[in-house]
DNA sequence: ATCTGCGGTTCGTCAAGACGAACGACCGGT
DNA sequence: ACCGGTCGTTCGTCTTGACGAACCGCAGAT
């Protein structure tokens, strides 16, 4: 999370606002603040009440929670073996990071790669966490620990991080996508 | 975007108060505000400033933006060929809505099939998405439509979906995990 | 039954945000 | 040059959020 939230936000209206090719007079008329207001937001000299940055979001038609986090960058590949790998100590599987938090987003995109063998256990990490799996290819048994399930190709399952979780490949040479969400 | 912010973020505040086990009391004194303060604000009398909010996202331990959004639900499996998809006039390709922002939230998650033949081209659409994508099997040329790039099984590309992009199987059989951000 | 500690709400006070008017700067038309 | 229009900032006023003390309710201990 960064750290002045004030800075964030007066950074992210003058953005938001001139993307839309608004002016300051124009944005307060129709978010229905006083331009003064809007005005020292922008300088970041204010404390605005939910209600205020509110409208503003409405009338600049962005997600409200995007005012604020900070902003973002443009193009990437990672071609397969590239990129930063997590392994089990045994190697029954591998995890390539594709994509993590940028810079303080809520969702990481990792690439699995495993083998038959022992399951990868997952202690509950983080409350509100939610993964999603998507099977490439091979088999594997996924999901909640009381509950596995198992799929295949094209195969999609989500589930509650938070909560204890496996992965474990029934065949060589499995596959698959895993979105984790953090919130 | 909810209705109403100010009582999702008093449902929120309350919700993950509990989730943490804190008294009101303890979480007013950890957050440095006043006691009653976070009292009116659970009860929705309130209009808090982003400081307040700030203050309280950090003593619970949460990301910002979990306060001013709803809640959500649980496990969910779509096995290959079920779940609600669209496909282009002439079938080049096909996706499949794996899981939709729910209700508010900022990525949809596609699996895609394409056959060769004519690329899908995307018009750009809302300011702010990032598409990624990771090949499951076959190759394809991904990306914008000035630079694509061509990937297969393993590769994952990433790129901004507002402005032209493309999606073009090289080979049959082509299958893809898309995930489209929208902030 | 009484006391003490902790849960949460209500109320009066004060500081801080939101407002609107006024201001200087800039630009295009006459 | 002058005028009307807009753009963004500054300033004084009033509303409103944040504070803290007082308050009610409920356990558990004495």
């Amino acid at each position: 999370m960064a750290g002045a939230p004030l800075e964030v936000i007066a950074h992210s209206l003058r953005r938001e606002r001139e993307r839309v090719g608004l002016s300051l007079s124009e944005l307060a008329k129709r978010a229905g603040i006083a331009k003064s207001t809007l005005s020292q937001l922008e300088s970041a000299s204010g404390n605005p009440s939910v209600e205020t940055l509110w409208a503003l979001s409405v009338a600049l038609d962005v997600p409200f929670s995007r005012l604020v986090e900070p902003a973002r960058p443009r193009v990437q590949i990672i071609r397969a073996g590239d990129g930063p790998t997590v392994a089990s100590e045994r190697a029954h599987w591998v995890a390539t990071l594709l994509a993590s938090c940028p810079p303080s987003a809520r969702r990481d995109l990792y690439l699995i790669s495993a083998e038959p063998g022992r399951a990868k256990q997952s202690e509950p990490h983080m409350p509100g966490v939610i993964e999603h799996v998507v099977v490439c290819s091979g088999r594997a048994r996924v999901g909640l620990t009381e509950e596995p399930v198992e799929v295949g190709p094209g195969d999609y399952v989500a589930y509650p991080g938070d909560v204890e979780h496996v992965f474990e490949a029934l065949e060589p040479g499995t596959v698959a996508v895993m979105v984790s969400e953090h919130w």
